[in-house]
DNA sequence: AAACTTGTCAACCGCACAGTG
DNA sequence: GCACTGTGCGGTTGACAAGTT
């Protein structure tokens, strides 16, 4: 841009770390003549080195006004409040901290800022999980008494005649279901909560179709059926124990929970 | 004390863009 | 419009220092 192309010289370049010699002889040539074209500036200033390499090296360690040292505290918070607004652009970074290049905002942000980032990302993100969990806590416990009266109203329902019972409502959603339904739709718990309307419409369906045919069938159907809830219920909540167990997400859940591993492994 | 690992930082590389002929 | 060249930028590398085993 602005500068007659020079005649390609098959000189070799110096590469790596530059000498006091070197840096002398840029100093003074681009303090004394400005830098012009780049590529013109190794030659008349006897370098052998390319212009590409004398503009680095003037720009991020020989042009005045450059701080060097640490940075300050006040320099890591602009750093970080600026590499959120505008990312990797650590030239424009550099812009708003005087004396500092972008090339020093850049391996300070790799070798320092970005852990310190990383670790404030978690930790506002622990605080969001700490947070749903609270509210996971209050509905799980408050789900535990309705889902047990619930129970109790079915069990005392099978005490009836099959005419009555016909007119007993059944548990919406059966608890040991809520909790370990990926035996019936083979996912993970991560999954439940990501997909939670979804899986509550599938359970209203599930549970709707249980409680139609359940009020159809005859009373011994009626038995069959309540035993292999039962079953179902028993395997689940074993399951969702042992998951529980296993994630370590039992902290989390104050409850009554039997934790008999054994009885899981056997 | 030596070997190995980790962190820091100067410098290089490749790409995109703009100016020129 | 195209090829060439210079510049600027971000990503990456590699040498060296410091720390750890």
């Amino acid at each position: 841009m602005g500068c007659k192309p020079l005649e390609k010289t098959k000189k070799k370049h110096n590469k790596g770390l530059w000498s006091p010699d070197e840096d002398q002889k840029l100093k003074d040539y681009v303090t004394k003549h400005g830098h012009g074209c780049w590529s013109s500036v190794p030659i008349n200033a006897g370098l052998q080195r390319n212009g590409k390499s004398c503009r680095l090296r003037w720009i991020n360690y020989l042009r005045p006004g450059l701080k060097r040292g640490p940075f300050s505290l006040a320099e890591e918070e602009t750093i970080l409040a600026l590499h959120q607004k505008f990312g990797n652009k650590w030239s424009q970074m550099a812009h708003h901290l005087p004396g500092r290049t972008d090339n020093e905002i850049k391996n300070y942000w790799h070798s320092c800022l970005k852990k310190r980032a990383t670790k404030m990302a978690q930790n506002a993100q622990e605080q969001h999980n700490n947070a749903q969990i609270q509210t996971l806590e209050s509905s799980s416990s408050s789900l535990t008494s309705i889902t047990r009266n619930s129970f109790e109203t079915f069990e005392g329902s099978l005490m009836d005649t099959d005419q009555s019972m016909q007119k007993r409502s059944f548990p919406k959603v059966i608890f040991a279901e809520w909790l370990s339904f990926d035996q019936y739709y083979g996912q993970n718990l991560g999954n439940y909560f990501e997909n939670v309307t979804d899986i509550n419409n599938n359970l209203d369906n599930l549970s709707q179709n249980f409680q139609d045919n359940f009020v159809q069938g005859t009373s011994g159907e009626v038995k069959t059926k309540f035993n292999e809830v039962c079953d179902d219920i028993l395997q689940s909540t074993y399951k969702f124990e042992y998951q529980m167990l296993e994630s370590g997400l039992v902290d989390y859940f104050p409850g009554e929970f039997c934790m008999n591993c054994d009885d899981m492994n056997a």
